[in-house]
DNA sequence: GCAAAAGCGATAGTAATACTATTATATTTG
DNA sequence: CAAATATAATAGTATTACTATCGCTTTTGC
């Protein structure tokens, strides 16, 4: 298991951190209590003096393992596709039909999380309501291409890679597979987001679980039928 | 037309700004200005004093006008959903049949857009890229639930609520209509985006039109097939 | 037609943010 | 055991996002 974490750092491009934080308690300490902070008070109000305050340590040091603010949610993102990508491996092994092996991963993408006691310093439960709440905001900027280029956003392209082909092995003549993937797992976190705070804009109500049936539904509908 | 300006005036609650910009030329010219600069540096970027110094006006001018430059985005994005609407009324009126009313909807919240002479100080394709790389922004603070008590939500809630019941005209049974068409206008802004910066996570070329294809296919088989 | 109000320009000032730089000490490593 | 590395502590800077004040001009209400 732990040569798995292993290779979920691995996946996280260099470009994102100065020094890895899971090389030592430092930074895992910064990893843990920075997922707490910005959960508490929201990523704009987040910043590394107050998370230094948390840890003990001045922000100077924060500084020693992440270029700015932004480098770090992005390094948050980054684990948490690469952690999915993992229970989605686990969760579709040794699975023969391609049908149930989609429905499973949409499952995985659209359920709400429950806490992965292996990580100590993740909670799992806080980071999915972190990228619910602040992950386009990784990928919303006016450096996105550059950090394209870096190799940034390889795990989450991994990821859609992973569940298009789920997708191509049900209907090999749909056109439209990593839209449609992109389209569900964007969506699902705007649904979480939107029953919280704007309700009008969805029918999932606080705490039920109908928004995997939803997109379950649309998933399969949109990819069986010929175009 | 003009009285269907003031209309969408209307629309957007006063606590969106505090002197009403389009009631001045000068009001006229901050949003016309902003728009171009929000587009060229990106709204982070984007400062009351850069943009005083666009039209010529210290930035406390400005602030006569917008408490700060949150307000100043939800007024745009808050425009631009009226306008939207004000041209989906337009674009469905007369047409008898459910179906081809739905499919008209759809093709207008997922088209390119074309510039609307009508009105001077707005370049509407402009803002239409601001809010597709810069809406979520709008309503992703910690102000949410605040500003939608307030009402300054209520122009999207209005496009939401007209096309949901065209989905509903259509297949009065489907449980999701809220969930599928903020799913669909939040999803075609997205894919737009993503074709631009974030290829791997869509299948839509630049330029090319098929993303409109992709979600007219999507709504009408989540739709029609029953659950 | 004139006084009061409102709109606008100009300038100054402030607290917080997002860093950068430096120095000193503690710890690890070859 | 020396050299490199990691961290703490402190100071400093440019920019941002405002707020406050003052004086001039234009509009308006009677």
């Amino acid at each position: 298991m732990l040569e798995f974490i292993g290779q979920i750092k691995v996946k996280v491009s260099d470009k994102v951190f100065l020094k890895d934080p899971d090389s030592s308690d430092l930074g895992r300490s910064i990893i843990e209590h920075s997922i707490q902070l910005i959960h508490e008070i929201g990523f704009e109000c987040f910043t590394f003096k107050k998370l230094g305050k948390q840890i003990g340590s001045p922000e100077s040091t924060i500084y020693r393992y992440f270029e700015n603010k932004h480098k770090l949610l992005l390094y948050l993102t980054a684990w948490y596709w690469a952690w999915l990508e993992y229970r989605l491996v686990f969760a579709t092994a040794n699975i023969d039909s391609a049908e149930e092996r989609l429905k499973i991963a949409v499952e995985i993408l659209t359920n709400p999380i429950q806490e992965d006691g292996e990580f100590a310093h993740v909670n799992e439960v806080i980071l999915n309501q972190i990228v619910i709440a602040e992950s386009f905001k990784a990928y919303h900027t006016r450096n996105v291409d550059e950090e394209n280029k870096e190799g940034c956003f390889m795990v989450y392209k991994k990821l859609i890679k992973r569940v298009s082909e789920m997708v191509l092995a049900v209907n090999p003549e749909f056109k439209y597979p990593n839209t449609l993937i992109s389209t569900v797992i964007e969506g699902a976190h705007h649904q979480e987001y939107f029953s919280r705070h704007l309700s009008f804009l969805t029918d999932k109500k606080k705490g039920e679980e109908d928004i995997s049936e939803f997109f379950t539904h649309l998933v399969f509908n949109t990819i069986k039928t010929s175009q």
